[in-house]
DNA sequence: CTTGTTATTATACATATGATTAATTTAACG
DNA sequence: CGTTAAATTAATCATATGTATAATAACAAG
């Protein structure tokens, strides 16, 4: 009996090609069942059937379903957390002291461009936005894992750009950042029921920089 | 046999009070239990052992428990609804003209004082911001139910204040503002794992005065 | 080819759940 | 009191689910 215990989830070296792909491809199955219909509402069986696979694979490759809805989380955050990182070293390195928009626009945009990546892509924005309404302690500790360190970052770099604003404002206006574009790239495509369809005139990068304004108006904001 | 069918949540007109108790006291626990659960999280059985009444009585009053779940959140959306509705009716006798501060105070105090009322209170709170995250059209429909209406005053009112910039570009800005401050709300008991604690010097009221501070400099943001 | 390990499947298990029905209690009313 | 309808409960059903185990297939090494 192979034990297939949560530190299965760590890839071991020597691992042929051929399994690692049906590894992702639960993976990918997982990330759009977890999507629609949230951790608790989706399914092994689904997840499997989507997969065209045997249910007990998931158990195999991740453990738990729980653990599953981990590693799902963990490999596109993981990847998201180091697209922000490398983009601020590259603007800091670039523009010394660069301004908001430019620091903003960094975080945003990867994220932003999963989410037109393809189906997954806008599924782990979906899959973001429900972790975050989740008040359940381990879904914190996940967000945390993945996200705290690069968040951390990008106070400091406002910080820099913002010296007249204290750090703890900086950070509580990170924080309201952070729901505003979750929220609303899960949203985008609802969006014209609030407007009556005006919003039609937008485009997807309009939009990006319609949010940048907002959010950098609202992070220069006098105390 | 009772007809126990959809049409049982609209309250009969001479119903007795007591019972009318027991409705409410479901109500109450399955708000509770959704927003720490989730509508597949949360079972009807432990929503009726909360209640310390039978299973069956849930279905009994309110159908299935898609319709228990939406009962619940029409019951309290309702009333936020409705106070938002009053709160700009009053603002704009005593002020034909004012300021973006306080249409966007207006707005959030009620959903604010809810939040701190009590224990169903926050759950509401929480439960908005799991049917925000729901990209289901049934969940979609509801919040516009309940919803758009008032919102869509609000933008009108935003308009008349800020008549430079464009309503589609305000009504967007609406949609920001939505995800801002549900996803806050929210998450505001965990804010300090990402000011180190710093957030503590904030008490409840700086706090929303830091959101309308916020949100008004960005509503403003020249285009 | 043989062997041993890994990958994959078929199958079964125990259980929790939403729905449902029938029986029982409560209360209003004549 | 006696009757009738509403409120409440007890008990059952069918099923979907996560977990678990054992059997089989694929495959690399010797």
């Amino acid at each position: 009996m192979a034990t297939a215990s949560k530190l299965s989830q760590s890839r071991k070296p020597g691992r042929p090609s051929k399994s690692e792909d049906l590894r992702d491809v639960i993976l990918d199955q997982a990330e759009l069942a977890f999507a629609e219909f949230g951790f608790e509402g989706a399914s092994l069986r689904d997840i499997a059937g989507r997969a065209n696979v045997n249910q007990a694979l998931t158990r195999y490759y991740f453990g738990s379903k729980a653990d599953l809805f981990d590693a799902c989380f963990l490999r596109r955050g993981g990847f998201l957390a180091g697209h922000r990182h490398v983009n601020l070293d590259r603007l800091l390195e670039k523009t010394p002291h660069p301004e908001v928009e430019d620091i903003l626009l960094a975080y945003l945009k990867p994220q932003w461009d999963m989410k037109y990546s393809g189906p997954n892509g806008a599924a782990f924005v979906a899959l973001q936005a429900r972790l975050h309404a989740e008040p359940e302690e381990h879904a914190l500790r996940l967000r945390r894992e993945v996200y705290d360190a690069s968040v951390k970052r990008y106070i400091s770099a406002l910080c820099d750009a913002l010296p007249q604003i204290p750090r703890d404002l900086i950070s509580t206006r990170m924080a309201f950042l952070v729901g505003t574009y979750l929220f609303m790239l899960n949203d985008l495509g609802r969006l014209d029921d609030l407007t009556d369809g005006h919003l039609n005139g937008f485009g997807k990068e309009d939009m990006l920089h319609q949010l940048v304004t907002f959010l950098s108006a609202g992070m220069r904001a006098a105390p």
